[in-house]
DNA sequence: GCGTCCAGGTCTACC
DNA sequence: GGTAGACCTGGACGC
């Protein structure tokens, strides 16, 4: 089976530009990206994978089409980037991130997971963001017939209480921020996917994002980048301490100047900056 | 082994 | 609006 791609489309950047992959339920091995997702009220595992002008894919207990849907929203394929490649094309020194058509950031099956990940991300190492989003998974995923599991539901852990995120996600003091946000979801008082759709300002969107305990200013605005909306920096330790090294001889500066920098790109400044952080990992 | 630091921050109280 | 201190965890590091 296939999905054809747009000209501009790389497989292998879309997948590799952010951390996502390395997050169960996703899985990368030897090209071929897997999940294993909700599809019509069942767990079903995808995979796909890069043929030359194409993505090829499989599914198991799903409905083609919407395991197509669903590909088609994590690699972000409908997304149009033209406008921001046409902006980088006036300035010289990112003009690279055009001609290797960056811009698709790999996010999760809903925007309810793509919270949860971040809040993970929030004060800690990477090693334990992965630890904490695999416990949530091995916990409380839904068993597909191949025996992988999904991302839980809302309501999987809205039935859950404190202790259960402490004693066995290991969330630490996350794990109320996490139950609130689940219960929020579950009882219908927030309604995260309708953020991929609202026309609501970005200031305003990334207000009501904040109102969710445990989401500040970094977390709010990498959901921002997650429904398609980047001009918000999302600045971490990690974009931080690389614009320090890169533009300012290693020594800390206020955001205010981080911002000003990247201000020249408008409504893509957080993709920009991002891709200027990680070019040295990217092939 | 043990103690300390800190990592892809946020919240609250206080000024 | 700005800032200090507290907050969980676990790996790295120095002793």
């Amino acid at each position: 089976m296939h999905i054809k791609k747009p000209d501009s489309f790389s497989f292998q950047n879309a997948v590799t530009s952010h951390g996502w992959y390395q997050l169960m339920p996703f899985e990368l091995n030897d090209g071929v990206l897997s999940i294993c997702a909700m599809i019509d009220g069942k767990p079903s595992d995808v995979e796909v994978w890069d043929k030359s002008k194409t993505l090829g894919f499989r599914c198991v207990e799903s409905n083609k089409q919407q395991a197509r849907n669903l590909i088609r929203h994590l690699l972000r394929i409908d997304e149009p980037f033209e406008d921001f490649y046409q902006e980088l094309g006036e300035h010289s020194d990112y003009r690279w991130i055009a001609e290797k058509t960056l811009g698709p950031l790999l996010r999760s099956p809903t925007v309810f997971e793509d919270v949860v990940k971040t809040i993970c991300t929030t004060n800690c190492s990477w090693a334990l963001t992965k630890s904490m989003i695999r416990n949530l998974v091995t916990h409380l995923g839904e068993l597909s017939p191949s025996g992988k599991r999904t991302f839980p539901t809302p309501e999987a852990m809205a039935a859950c209480d404190e202790r259960f995120f402490s004693d066995s996600i290991r969330a630490g003091y996350r794990g109320p921020y996490l139950l609130e946000f689940a219960r929020s979801v579950a009882d219908g008082r927030v309604e995260p996917e309708d953020w991929l759709v609202t026309d609501i300002e970005t200031p305003e969107l990334k207000k009501s994002i904040k109102a969710i305990k445990g989401v500040g200013d970094y977390a709010a605005e990498n959901m921002l980048k997650l429904v398609g909306r980047y001009d918000g920096l999302a600045l971490d330790s990690f974009l931080r301490s690389g614009f320090y090294k890169k533009h300012n001889k290693g020594k800390e500066c206020p955001d205010k100047k981080i911002h000003k920098h990247y201000s020249p790109f408008g409504k893509w400044m957080g993709l920009v900056i991002w891709f200027d952080m990680v070019r040295k990992e990217i092939s």
